[in-house]
DNA sequence: CTAGTTTTAGAGCGCATGCACCAAAAGGCT
DNA sequence: AGCCTTTTGGTGCATGCGCTCTAAAACTAG
């Protein structure tokens, strides 16, 4: 709240806001437990005790990273889909931009679904999240699907979730762009069936 | 080759077989990296010398566990899919034993998917290996789907090769049991349509 | 200018990890 | 029995990790 303090100290050297932006390329790129604080710090130019300064530890970073990838990923590919009227032509051109975003040679793969498959085992909020975005996605498939047969909507959108989700982990995986392509391909033979 | 030497020394107080399929339990149960050599050797009841004199490193042992875990899981899940005039049945079949095998609680999801998770960016062995065994999915899902319309076989079988993959990633990322059934039963709808 | 406040740079601490080393133990072969 | 080979149990090492500490630097308010 307070942007102006009754004695100001030393000014920050960095933008916080530009550094959650890298951070979150940083971590896409090598791993969250690859990223370490040496790594961070060479990557995003600042020290770690800046880093331990303005987030508290690499985890708040890290928190702070997935929370901007999620509204990333959420403004450039999902919430297009998100909208009233939404059917094939709409899930297509969602599966072109998904295709886009998991194919990036330096960044592969989903950053959230990534970091999830590392820290699982330890770190439940983010889990939780990840939990919420699988909701999030359920929902936008069913309502682009429903359109096309009411009854099987939600059959079909769990299908769409899983085959999305099997897709990313793919591209995480070490798959070749052909392998990803075939697999993008079956999903739009799919749904042309489905939205005939 | 020579079980037997010219003048044997001390005798092994485990067998390896067993402690090979006794690291699977752990790696997946732990996960490969916090499975650390401490945790191995209480785990397996046999000291970390004995692990290094036996398979030369962790990572030996870890190969060895991934060969076993694929013999284990292509036995035990999918090569009863992998038959001639395998169909419908045949495929509901298979994601029962899938789901059964998935939902474990002590050894969440699929071995080798997780450990591709953690180290995917420094084993490509690993890699290859993965890739392989999506290869041989591939192949028995389009065989089992070719029966119901051969022209549709190829993008059906990638469809349902995402989904597994989806649904395996979603065991092991904290879905809930009734996450999972939702996921399955959707699949288990779509195979219905397509081998109507 | 001076006092007060915050960030910076750099060194380093405690801990856990994979792995190596070595004397003692335990068997087979002649 | 006596030698040779192999495994065992224990200790310890080098490395890299997340994180902390301290002093200097840089700015503002009075």
């Amino acid at each position: 709240m307070a942007t102006t303090s009754p004695r100001a100290g030393r000014p920050r050297s960095f933008d916080e806001d530009l550094i959650v932006d890298r951070a979150v390329d940083v971590f896409w790129k090598h791993g969250s437990d690859n990223a370490t604080t040496r790594v961070l710090e060479n990557e995003l130019g600042i020290k770690q005790s800046s880093i331990y300064n303005t987030f508290g530890s690499k985890q708040g970073l890290l928190d702070r990273a997935i929370d901007r990838y999620i509204e990333r990923i959420d403004d450039e590919v999902v919430s297009p889909l998100d909208q009233a009227g939404a059917g094939a032509s709409e899930l297509n051109e969602f599966l072109d931009r998904l295709m886009d975003w998991i194919s990036d040679q330096d960044q592969p793969g989903c950053l959230l679904l990534n970091t999830l498959g590392e820290r699982q085992r330890t770190d439940p909020n983010l889990v939780s999240r990840a939990h919420d975005y699988r909701d999030r996605l359920r929902r936008v498939f069913r309502a682009a699907l429903s359109s096309h047969g009411e009854a099987e909507a939600d059959a079909r959108a769990e299908m769409l979730l899983a085959s999305v989700l099997g897709i990313n982990i793919s591209a995480y995986g070490g798959a070749t762009v052909d392998e990803l392509t075939a697999l993008s391909n079956g999903l739009r033979s799919q749904i042309a069936e489905w939205t005939a």
